[in-house]
DNA sequence: TCAAAAAAGTGTCAAAAACACACCAAAAAG
DNA sequence: CTTTTTGGTGTGTTTTTGACACTTTTTTGA
């Protein structure tokens, strides 16, 4: 191997597998392919890497781009590389998922993108490999959720332990005892109660909790 | 966006974190850097995707024209994707780490590539951002060893007890207790005692173990 | 030949974590 | 004022983890 020049050189595509949480359950951004190859089929937002940022930078202006967020929590998931996975030239694709609070989310670029939430557990089919990654991702947040407060990108500032205990459910796919599961809430320091109540969600009224800083 | 086009190219490497188990410690093979940026820098074992291959493939060609090894366990870490990352070009790597047996290593391709083998406690300082994706595949593994017969790629086919909490000890950079950690392997179903004794490394003779397939 | 050295092998108790499980309280709706 | 809905709470059992020390076998060399 001698100089660069030698070795071909490939697009490199950014896809973002971005997780929201809505009507309790975990859903992701996905659009119809607005050109070819497979122009209209369903797929994940997603971009080329440019010249003048670094791959993440690249995933998370993408993502500024489709949904109007900054300084959102983003991980890189994996790199695909097969030959043909994309059928119209050679892409290879870095793949992040990030999460966002469905709130703070720019509902005009969603009609400009033509953008919509679809169930993680009702993922119609995608183009490419674009399945493929969503199943990765889910797996890998369903591992980050056990010790991380990853939580709190998903879920707004305050929130009853309800929906808390409805999105680990949405998240892992299981149901969780309710005393078991507070017990494990609250030997976590990084949630706690606050004074408020609400007063919406329920008859009774429920605390409020938030994560700490 | 419209077409691919109108979107830059970048090379694309492969870099592979070759992890072997030797003298007790886990090891990790380097070579120095025959080529500018950072010739005779140390650096991890790398090449250039080609056309024709998947990036999988890529790293399994890679590891293959530097150990002659073939079918071996391999994994991908993630891709690096910072502008700067490598001095010379525009470089996207993407890292995967192998485990291999270093008995079936072809010490002659050693040569060859003027690779060495060095402990992963005590990392030079490497080229670019290696030792960075070291340290992260060091990580990766702790993690996968809890769970997995992954170590049946890193020892010889039959080994001893002590010889396999060794390995653990210097992946997760831990001291085990005998009694503990004997009982936690004889709980996993992959690792079965033969009827075979081994009278080279005690005195007074240990059983071998194995992994099942 | 016997004493010392080296590694193999083995079991128990205590603490912590995980899991199963059922009822009362508060408020709103009708 | 009864029903409905959701919030909130504690205990006992099982499983898992972790701490801990001595005997066995064989070689080596005094």
């Amino acid at each position: 191997m001698t100089a660069y020049n030698s070795n071909p050189k490939f697009y490199v595509s950014v896809d973002c597998i971005i997780f929201g949480f809505k009507e309790g359950h975990l859903k992701v951004l996905i659009h119809q392919r607005p050109y070819e190859p497979g122009k209209g089929e369903l797929s994940l937002i997603g971009g080329f890497v440019q010249t003048d940022e670094s791959v993440d930078s690249s995933a998370q202006r993408i993502l500024k781009e489709f949904t109007g967020l900054d300084n959102v929590y983003m991980q890189q998931l994996a790199a695909f590389g097969e030959v043909e996975r994309d059928p119209g030239e050679r892409v290879i694709s870095i793949v992040y998922y990030a999460l966002i609070n469905v709130d703070n989310y720019d509902t005009q670029l969603s009609e400009i993108h033509n953008t919509q939430w679809v169930d993680v557990d009702e993922m119609p089919t995608l183009c490419f490999d674009h399945n493929e990654m969503v199943q990765k991702a889910r797996r890998m947040i369903g591992e980050e959720i056990k010790d991380k407060p990853i939580g709190s990108n998903l879920l707004p500032q305050h929130f009853t332990l309800s929906l808390l205990q409805n999105l680990y459910e949405s998240i892992l796919g299981t149901s969780i005892d309710k005393r078991n599961f507070r017990r494990a809430i609250s030997e976590k320091e990084y949630i706690q109660a606050t004074d408020m109540i609400d007063k919406e969600s329920s008859r009774r009224g429920a605390t409020l909790y938030r994560f700490k800083k």
